[in-house]
DNA sequence: CATGCAATGGACTGTCCGGTTAGTTCGTAT
DNA sequence: ATACGAACTAACCGGACAGTCCATTGCATG
C-alpha cells in the first residue's frame, strides 16, 4: 500500500537515451566544478541512471569528460554551419559569426565554462582527441576561406591570421 | 660517515619565510590544477616544510587558496600603483595600463590561471574576502578617475563604464 | 520458451587525501 | 640553566570517491 506499482513508470530501456542523459548531466557537473572537482556519483545522481552505467558507456571519468567536450564542440560547429557563412559577403559573414558567437556564449554558459576549464589545462584533453581536432580544423578553414575571399576583394587587409581572429572574437564575447 | 653533519644547513626557523614558501608553492599548485585538483601533500612536497605547517598557518586548504588569491591581487595592484597613472594624461594612462596588463599577464601566467579558475567558480571565494574586494575596488576607482578626467577634457566619450573597460582590457590581453 | 546479449542495479573495495593527534625542537626571556 | 611559547614533525585517521564485482532483468531472435 505504501507504493503504487502501477504508478511507477515501466522503466524503459533506452541505451541512447540514458547515454544522452548521462552526457547532459556530466556537462553540467563538469562545467560547474571542473574535471577534478566533478563527482561521478553526483553525475549519476543527476540522472535516473546509476553510476555503473557511466563506466559501462564511457569507461572512465576522463572518458566521460572527453565525450562531453566532443559533444560540445560538435554541437556548436553544427549550429555554426547552419549559418551558411560561405553564402554571405565576407564582411557580413564575419559580422554574423561574431553575433552568433556572442549569442551562443550567452545562451550556453556551460559551454564557455567547459572551454575555459580546458584552457586552464592547456587543452591537453582536447589534444588527445582526433575527433575534436578535426572539428576545430574544419571551423578554422571555414574562417580562413572567408578571410581569403575578403582579401581577394580588397575589403580585408592582409597578414591577419584566422586563428588570431577566432581567438579575438572568442575573447571579447567571453 | 655516510652523512656530513656540518654540511647540512642549521635548518633555520623563520616563520615568515616558510609562510612565504608555502604561499609560493601553493600558488603554483593551484594555478596548475585548480582548487580541487591541487593536492595539499603536493604543496607541502614543493617546500621543505611539512603538511602540518599549512594547517598551522592557513587553517585549511581553502584558507590557503584564499591567501594565495589575496597575495596575487595585492601584488598586481601594488605594481600597478607604481605606474603612477594619475600623473599621466588620460590617453597615456589608459595606454600604459593596457601595456602593463598585457606585459604582466605574459610574465605571470600563474596569475591569469588563478583568476580564470576563480572566474569559473563565479568568484565565490573572492566574494568572501573583504581584503580582495577592497583591493579591487580601489583599482576600479583609479580607473574611474582616469575616465573622469578624460571625459572632462573631452577626449573620452561618456557612458563608458569603468568595469567594462577593465574587463575589455583583461579579456583581450588574456 | 529458451538462449544469448545488451543494459541495469547496487553493494563493495582500495586508495587517496584533507585534516588531526601527540608530540619534539628551537629561540629567547628571566 | 630552566621555563615557556612559537615553530616544527611524523604518524595516523576517517571519510570520500573512482572504479569493480557479480547478479539480474529486459529485449530480441529462432
Amino acid at each position: 500500500m505504501t507504493d503504487q506499482p502501477d504508478a511507477t513508470e515501466p522503466k524503459k530501456r533506452d541505451a541512447t537515451l540514458t547515454r544522452q542523459a548521462i552526457l547532459a548531466a556530466a556537462r553540467e557537473e563538469f562545467a560547474a566544478h571542473g574535471l577534478s572537482g566533478a563527482r561521478v556519483d553526483a553525475i549519476a545522481a543527476r540522472t535516473n541512471a546509476v553510476k555503473r552505467m557511466i563506466y559501462y558507456y564511457f569507461g572512465s571519468k576522463e572518458g566521460l569528460y572527453l565525450a562531453v567536450l566532443e559533444a560540445a564542440y560538435a554541437e556548436i560547429r553544427r549550429v555554426e554551419q547552419d549559418l551558411a557563412l560561405d553564402a554571405l559577403a565576407p564582411q557580413d559573414a564575419i559580422r554574423r559569426l561574431i553575433e552568433f558567437t556572442f549569442d551562443y556564449d550567452e545562451a550556453n554558459p556551460d559551454f564557455i565554462r567547459l572551454i575555459t576549464i580546458e584552457n586552464i589545462h592547456r587543452g591537453q584533453h582536447v589534444a588527445g582527441s582526433d575527433a575534436i581536432r578535426a572539428i576545430n580544423r574544419s571551423a578554422l578553414t571555414t574562417l580562413e576561406g572567408i578571410l581569403d575571399r575578403g582579401r581577394a576583394s580588397g575589403v580585408f587587409r592582409r597578414g591577419v591570421d584566422a586563428l588570431d581572429v577566432h581567438m579575438m572574437i572568442s575573447a571579447v564575447c567571453f
